[in-house]
RNA sequence: GGAGAGGUGGCGGAGUGGUCGAACGCGUCGGUCUCGAAAACCGAAGUACCCGCAAGGGUACCGUGGGUUCGAAUCCCACCCUCUCCGCCA
C-alpha cells in the first residue's frame, strides 16, 4: 500500500520508483483522482457541520416554543445534497485505495536495476561447491533410501507432494528443531505457534490480497491457507499502536505452507523442490524505520548461519528491482549448492518491506515521547524452507553407497545417528 | 449443532433520542508536596481524516453494514465476533 500524502509531496519520486519495477508512470491520475476525492469530502463535511449546527437549534428552538421550520427546510435541502457528495467520495475513495493497494513497493536505492533474476548480483559465497562424482539427485538418494516416496503422494494427493518416512521423516523435523533453536536462542525470535487458515485481513495486510489469490489455497468457508508463516505472525501486529522501546519484535514460527503453483507447470516437476505442502521456517521482524536496515542484514545473517552450521555451501544475492516480490523494497536470497542439480537454487528470501505492508495493517508504533503515531517497518525471512535444506543435505551429503552422513550440527537432534543408510 | 448472555476509550464499567467523544474507578503522563519515595492534591491524555503557512477550526468513529429521525452509543433490520450451558469431538 502506498501512501497517498508522500505521492502527493513527491510524484516524481513516485514514477521513478515505478518505473525501476517496470510500471508506467500513475501518479498523474492519483493524484486527480485524491484532489477530487478531498473536494467532495471537504463539501460534505461543511454541510455536515452546518447541519450538526441546525439540529442542536431546533433542539432548542422547540425547548423554548420558537418556529423551528426554516430550520427544518434547511436541513432537508443539506439531506437531498449529502448523499450524492458522500456517494462520489465512496467511490473515488475506493478507486483510489484499489490502485494504492494494488502496485508494487518501491525499490531501495541500494536495489540494483534490472529486469530478472539474470541481473540480481551475488554479494557472497560462503564454502566451495561440494564436489562429487556421479552426484545423484536428492530423489534418487531418497527413493534409493526408500524413505522418499512421490508414488505413494500422488495416490493420496497428486502431483507436488511427497510421503517422507522413517529416518528422513525425522530429519526434516530435525532441521525444522535446529532451526528454531539458532533463532531463538542466538537471535533473539520468539517462537509462535499460528493458525495456519487465515482471514482476507490478514492476506491483504501481507499482500497476497487482493492480487494473488490464484497462488492461494482457499478452503469452501473463506479461509486461506497460508502461503508462509509470514502471514500470520506480520499480522499480529495489525491495527495495533506498539510502543517504540518494545521494537523490533522478533518471531518465528515452523510451519506447513501451502501454494498452488497455479502457473509453474514443468518447473521443477521431480522431486521435492516445488511442492504444494511444506515447511518452512520463518523470520518475522517489526522495527522502527530507523532500524529496520540493520536488522534486515541480521536476519539475513540468523538464515546464513543456519547454513553454515550445517556445513552447506551457498551464495547470497541481492535482487534486482525486477526480480522482487510485491511487498519488497529490498531483498537478499540465500541460495544453497546441489551437487545432484549442480546449481544454487533458493532455500531462504529476506526482505524489508518498510511500511508497506505496515500501511496495509495499520500497524503503527509511538516513540517515545511523541504524541504521533508511524507505521512500523517489516521484515520477513526464511531461515529457511526445510524441505529444500533437507535436500541440500541429501545431496551435499551423499556417500558412494547412497547413503547420507548427518552433518555434525544435527546428530543432537537425530538421537546420535551419523548415517541415514538404506533398511537403516 | 441447540439454548442463553453480551460486544462502549489502555483496562473495568455507566450511559435507552438532543450540549455524549462519552460519567466514574483503575492504570498512564506532567506538576505540587518530600531529603527521596509513598500517600494526598492539581492538571493532561483516544484514533483517523479534511481545511489552514500557522494559530486554530471541522468531520467521522461506542463490533460491522444498512435503516428510522431535524438529531442515534441510545430505536429498527441484517451480519460478524466473544462468553456461558448442553451436545459432539482431537
Amino acid at each position: 500500500m502506498h501512501d497517498i500524502r508522500s505521492i502527493r509531496d513527491n510524484p516524481a519520486a513516485f514514477d521513478a520508483g515505478m518505473a525501476r519495477r517496470g510500471v508506467e508512470p500513475l501518479s498523474s491520475r492519483i493524484l486527480e483522482l485524491d484532489q477530487e476525492r478531498r473536494s467532495c469530502q471537504t463539501q460534505a463535511q461543511e454541510l455536515q457541520a452546518r447541519r450538526n449546527e441546525a439540529s442542536k437549534l431546533i433542539g432548542a428552538y422547540k425547548k423554548d416554543g420558537k418556529d423551528a421550520q426554516p430550520l427544518l427546510d434547511e436541513v432537508a435541502a443539506i439531506k437531498e445534497k449529502m448523499p450524492q457528495l458522500e456517494e462520489r467520495e465512496k467511490e473515488l475513495g475506493a478507486e483510489l485505495d484499489r490502485i494504492l493497494a494494488s502496485y508494487p513497493n518501491i525499490p531501495a536505492p541500494d536495489v540494483p536495476d534490472g529486469k530478472d533474476e539474470h541481473d540480481n548480483v551475488e554479494i557472497r559465497r560462503i564454502g566451495i561447491p561440494t564436489e562429487i562424482a556421479g552426484a545423484r539427485q536428492h530423489f534418487e538418494l531418497g527413493e534409493a533410501l526408500g524413505l522418499m516416496s512421490f508414488d505413494l503422494a500422488a495416490k493420496l494427493s497428486g502431483a507436488r507432494f511427497t510421503v517422507l518416512r522413517g529416518q528422513l521423516a525425522r530429519l526434516e523435523r530435525a532441521l525444522g528443531d535446529f532451526m528454531l533453536d539458532i533463532h531463538t536462542t542466538e537471535y533473539g525470535y520468539e517462537e509462535v505457534s499460528p493458525p495456519l487458515l487465515v482471514k482476507d485481513d490478514a492476506a491483504f495486510g501481507t499482500g497476497q490480497l487482493p492480487k494473488f489469490t490464484e497462488d492461494l489455497f482457499q478452503t469452501t468457508n473463506g479461509f486461506w491457507l497460508i502461503p508462509t508463516a509470514e502471514v500470520p505472525l506480520t499480522n499480529l501486529v495489525n491495527d495495533a499502536i506498539l510502543d517504540g522501546e518494545e521494537l523490533p519484535l522478533r518471531l518465528t514460527a515452523r510451519t506447513p505452507c501451502f501454494r498452488s503453483e497455479a502457473g509453474s507447470a514443468g518447473r521443477d516437476t521431480r522431486g521435492m523442490i516445488r511442492q504444494h505442502q511444506f515447511y518452512k521456517v520463518e523470520m518475522v521482524s517489526i522495527t522502527r524505520p530507523d532500524q529496520s536496515a540493520a536488522e534486515h542484514e541480521r536476519m539475513t545473517d540468523a538464515a546464513e548461519t543456519v547454513l553454515k552450521r550445517l556445513g552447506l555451501p551457498f551464495r547470497t544475492v541481492t535482487l534486482c528491482s525486477g526480480d522482487m516480490g510485491f511487498t519488497a523494497q529490498k531483498t537478499y536470497d540465500i541460495e544453497v549448492w546441489l551437487p545432484g542439480q549442480g546449481a544454487y537454487r533458493e532455500i531462504s528470501s529476506c526482505s524489508n518491506c518498510g511500511d508497506f505492508q505496515a500501511r496495509r495493517m495499520k500497524a503503527r508504533f509511538r516513540a517515545k515521547g511523541e504524541k504521533a503515531t508511524q507505521f512500523v517497518h517489516t521484515l520477513n525471512g526464511s531461515g529457511t524452507a526445510v524441505g529444500r535444506c533437507l535436500i541440500a543435505v541429501l545431496e551435499n551429503y551423499q556417500q558412494a553407497d547412497g547413503s547420507i552422513l548427518i552433518p555434525e550440527a544435527l546428530r543432537p537432534y537425530m538421537g546420535g545417528l551419523e548415517r541415514i543408510a538404506a533398511h537403516g
